[in-house]
DNA sequence: TAAATTTGTTAGATTAATCTAACTTTATAC
DNA sequence: GTATAAAGTTAGATTAATCTAACAAATTTA
């Protein structure tokens, strides 16, 4: 058994892996708010028990063992966030907090009924996929708003940042998940999008606003 | 902020108070199953926090805020009870171990929710009062089962033992909250009791039953 | 390519929570 | 009322998780 503290370091691992699967101390480091030597140690650790691939001075890389620990807990956290919205009436801006404490729960009945309450979903309240019982996880392959072109309309179908802030900012212009929005004009300076969407009809979005919504094409 | 560690030594101070208020490191040790030296020193550390009053060689006690917050941990652990069974579907039998985990959740929203959506209940699916916002709590004048007499006519309001193995033989006797029981005879030897209720006619209760279960009189 | 900067490691200290061994105080038995 | 047993404390060690200071390797800059 993992402790929570371990539990965390799996988790950010996964979620700062690139495409090779690489993770560099310093970036876990400033991520986690934890000093490198410690997180140099706990990579021993880690690696002590199969869960990371170490080496001196090469970047980290979890196990395949790692991965699949990483994403068991993932799915305790998107599940937990989607029984909160979906049972419990909390706004998507409120759940991460919880979500973070409940997901180090040690409870397979408990995650398995907050499952079949909810119908076996597939994707969290924020569109993230909801990994399977084996640790599978699939992203769809989503564009960006800020990718897309004037003329487009595009329905949104995830965040990628999911912090209070910049969700509380999306329910400020009623953005959520399945709305449709179409792309009136692309400012070429500083890629300022302005959009209509339902009772919308003139919103200006800043690209970083933009690189944040995930859409797919209607 | 107490640790968790700290939490789970004032629920056991507040549980194992005598009517004095007044706990031995000795029992301490034993339930918590951690050696006294270790009990000894937390408990310095809980009085420098002002949660018990401690002096050498002398019984330990809670302070009023020790009380209240070891109260208030007691709060979310029969609440989150309250909830896997009302909401989740959860047997009475299943809950304990995992409100052993979630009553350490910190979210005040998280658990004012699950009040509201419970309707502010009063007791826990065990029939334990559920203490109030400031940590108050009242334990109803309930008798035990093994104090009545031949021909009393009364009602299960409430467990003592909520082990896993005396609920289940709870349910294996259809045995629950509000089952109302008729006292047929009672053992002078060993003080078992010939009952019944319901579809049963005529159960035999050993008297280490009767001491467990609490009941009013109809 | 040599210097400067960034990244990563080693060594040693600290804190929380635990333990064992040895000792002291209080309670119980004879 | 002393001897024995039980309860409680003190001292010192251990483990997990963290830190700072000093050093080493790798990368970037000039
Ligand atoms: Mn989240
Ligand atoms: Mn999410
Ligand atoms: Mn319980
Ligand atoms: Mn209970």
């Amino acid at each position: 058994m993992n402790s929570l503290v371990e539990e965390n370091y799996l988790k950010a691992l996964l979620s700062l892996s690139n495409d090779k699967g690489e993770v560099n101390v310093n970036d876990l480091s400033k991520h986690l708010d934890i000093k490198m030597p410690t997180v140099t140690s706990m990579m021993k650790k880690l690696a002590a028990k199969k869960l990371v691939h170490y080496e001196s001075y090469k970047p980290l890389r979890l196990t395949e063992k790692g991965k699949k620990e990483a994403a068991l807990i993932i799915r305790k956290h998107r599940l937990t966030e989607m029984y909160l919205v979906e049972k419990m009436g909390f706004g998507w801006e409120q759940v991460h907090n919880i979500a973070e404490q409940i997901e180090h729960i040690q409870s397979p009945e408990f995650f398995a009924k907050m499952d079949e309450l909810l119908g076996y979903p597939k994707l969290d309240p924020h569109g993230s996929p909801i990994p399977d019982k084996n640790g599978k996880m699939v992203w769809k392959e989503y564009s960006k708003l800020s990718e897309c072109k004037q003329g487009d309309t595009v329905k949104i179908v995830a965040v990628i940042n999911t912090s209070d802030e910049f969700l509380n900012f999306l329910n400020s212009r009623e953005l959520s998940l399945g709305v449709k929005i179409k792309i009136k004009s692309v400012e070429l300076f500083d890629n300022t999008m302005v959009v209509s969407y339902g009772k919308h009809l003139l919103e200006t979005l800043s690209n970083m606003v933009c690189e944040r919504l995930l859409v797919e094409k209607v």
